[in-house]
DNA sequence: ATAAATAGTTAGAATTGTCTAACAAATTTA
DNA sequence: TAAATTTGTTAGACAATTCTAACTATTTAT
């Protein structure tokens, strides 16, 4: 059926459709740290099990069923990433490479009775949102702090960039998820801001 | 470093040292239901790594290494068993098949913080040992019920044979772990019991 | 003690996922 | 637009894990 591999592959192909619309062999050889023969190669296999549509020199399509599959393995990884977090106690910078690993089991009830015992979050630790059982995706519409003006008041819904070095760095700064703040300046020369609970530069 | 395939390896040959002290290829390729050859080639793989020890048409023998890369990834799958009971909730015959592919993530971190969540178990819900962190088995000697006498009055503390079958067949008679019995009569023309709170073949 | 049965070995091949080298197409830039 | 750069393709190879077929060694049973 599908292995790990393919797996990897389906989740980069839904990252990249999510942050580029469009995007090329190359983008996708480049996410998984492969060479470019060797995705060449994966890309025909995936359009065999009707996840790609993909014409030579064309861009990359996910199928509507290559994105339910790959929904499906964000669904995992994310609910674990939540239950690692919310249940287990882990920090919210320590629980994606674990969900890395983690959301490769195939266990239905496993997930599951991790979503029952969370009481059906809609986001992870990093307020990105958890697929539904269909694989299917609700994103929330948050503003970013950089479209912010000057003396707004909000509320730090999720993270865009959530690597561990940034994590780590907003937990020095004592930031977390769903803390309110209010922005203070905007130095111009940067666009790096001051708010109250600690600054956060963010281009 | 080592595949799941080869911790599948390791497993099977810590299993068949417990359950026989000897065994052959042959042993190991019926456990893991793989042609002999196939097993016979990952042998010699296993001995360049420093696991196992064998000379051609004798005996196979784990290595101290092997033996301890064999009890961590048991620890892993006890560790797992119990925390999806005691913690998850799930029941004891539900939890062998998740178990077995959580085994082989690579975390130390979330195995420990399972281990420190639930105290410390020494046992996992079916009464196995769970190897120490060193992948050393501390055994502890029960008494099989096919040795007690009538009239005995005993506690169930493991059960050898955990398989699905037999532990949903336990379920239904509402017959679970740590609970104590009387052998009430033993018949002779097949070993069957008759013991209060339900009754148990175990010939 | 020999024949039959079981266990083990060797050789050769398939699959999956990866690589490099060499070349071709497309895009960007000057 | 033509050269330079980037992207994509083909071909051939390799490691891991598996198989079957054919053969050999060991063990068991008569």
């Amino acid at each position: 059926m599908h292995s790990q591999t393919k797996e990897d592959y389906l989740k980069a192909m839904l990252y990249l459709a999510d942050e580029k619309g469009r995007f090329n062999l190359k983008d996708l050889s480049s996410k998984l740290e492969v060479s470019n023969p060797t995705a060449n190669n994966m890309v025909k296999k995936l359009q065999d099990l009707g996840w790609v549509r993909y014409e030579k020199y064309k861009p990359l399509k996910l199928t509507r069923k290559g994105r339910k599959q790959a929904g499906l393995i964000l669904r995992k990884h994310r609910l674990t990433e939540m239950y690692l977090h919310e249940v287990m106690g882990f920090g919210w910078e320590e629980v994606h490479d674990i969900a890395e690993e983690l959301e490769h089991v195939n266990s239905e009830k496993l997930f599951d009775r991790m979503d029952r015992i969370m009481g059906f979050p809609a986001v992870d630790p990093h307020g990105s949102p958890i697929p539904d059982k269909e694989g299917n995706i609700h994103e929330e519409e948050y503003k970013k702090l950089s479209e912010l003006k000057s003396g707004t008041r909000a509320k730090l819904c999720a993270i865009d960039d959530s690597t561990q070095d940034l994590l780590v760095f907003l937990n020095d700064k004592n930031i977390m998820l769903n803390m309110e703040f209010t922005v203070k300046e905007i130095h111009d020369f940067d666009k790096s801001m001051v708010v109250d609970y600690g600054d956060c530069e963010n281009v």
